[in-house]
DNA sequence: GGACAGAACGTTCTAGAACATGTC
DNA sequence: GACATGTTCTAGAACGTTCTGTCC
């Protein structure tokens, strides 16, 4: 009974859903395919073209992360061809969502803790900031959404428990008043009464 | 005595505060002045220079709103000349700020109400977005900015005093139970000590 | 095979947040 | 030094597109 057998599967990738699907199970999100590939491109021959492409983006000095050197020809050249679209913004967008971190000021740098040179394998990892919160089941997103308002529909509430709370302690704080007042009295009228037969301590 | 005299400002620059202040009272923000004087850089004489920046951004063909025709060179030439950057992120961040609309897909065209060509004085109109918030008097930034912090702390010490105020009755009423207890003891006292001399009644 | 619903993914536009800078 | 404004990086939100399982 084999049961470890193909259970290599990531939690990331059982978050995210990607494990639970055939052709795409397994498999990094497109986006991140695409700007790999794309960047791979870069370890071509050296020829002309890649000598040209280099020069617009490329994998950092450290191959841990990537740098867009010209916004103008990458936007242009590079992401019409690999994407539906030639907005670097659009590109940005992205990689934000993949959780890539601009690593460097006054250049177009970006880095994740998985997507390295040479390491395809590694792109299964990423996974969709979306995905995080959505590690809730959707049910529970109306209150999830709500908390804020349940927070204050809280906070009201234990303010006027409080306040009920507090006004409570103060009458029994004057029962126990009264109380003590009752108490000195009968004392007073044991004692009084009582009078030559004998002697009455307080506490009976 | 005149009062209605120099009362022109409109509620929106004292909502945002520009009316209180000295120099910079009705004057446009300087992002608002220094974008439309970039615009209206394209009305010179039509040089050579000018038709070169003609290219690059110019008023639309109403006069209600502006393109960017090319990002890259008005990011290279035109931004640094009147802002700290060149990144054009930075320019599009600002115009959503002064709630401008990007006004058609597939280029960059921005548009808001009160920037028109030719109509400098209404830039005193646009303001910034952030201010519609801020009606509320700054003292009570610090309170709006913490409030979810707030709310949850603020919970916190609630539940904390409900629960001490809970223990707190629990004691009272033990002690008022004592006290009844006491009272009855008293009395039998008081009933058996006096014996035959006079009745007693609770309120002695 | 075709229709369709639901989810994941992509694209676009705008806003949040943190910090820097400048001004009174 | 309080406050308005500017700059940067990231996220929210709406909507469109593609993929996939299901039912007929």
């Amino acid at each position: 009974m084999s049961i470890t057998r193909d259970v290599s599967v990531s939690v990331s990738e059982v978050m995210n859903g990607r494990a639970s699907q055939s052709p795409r199970a397994r498999c990094p999100a497109p986006f991140l395919l695409k700007t790999f590939d794309l960047l791979e491109e870069e370890e071509g021959e050296g020829n002309e073209r890649d000598g040209r492409r280099r020069r617009i983006v490329s994998w950092n000095e450290d191959g841990n992360g990537f740098v867009v050197w010209s916004v103008q020809e990458f936007s242009e050249f590079i992401l019409p061809k690999y994407f539906k679209h030639n907005n670097f913004s659009s590109f940005i967008r992205q990689l934000n969502t993949y959780g890539f971190k601009k690593s460097a000021p006054n250049r177009w740098e970006f880095q994740h803790e998985k997507f390295q040179k040479g390491n395809k394998h590694l792109l299964v990892e990423i996974t969709r900031k979306k995905c995080e919160p959505s590690v809730f089941p959707s049910f529970l997103k109306a209150y999830t959404k709500d908390s804020a308002a349940d927070v204050e529909e809280n906070n009201h509430l234990l303010l006027e428990e409080n306040k009920n709370l507090r006004k409570e302690k103060l009458e029994l704080q004057m029962q126990i008043a009264q109380f003590k007042a009752l108490e000195i009295k009968l004392l007073d009228c044991l004692s009084q009464n009582m009078g030559s037969q004998s002697k009455v301590r307080r506490t009976c």
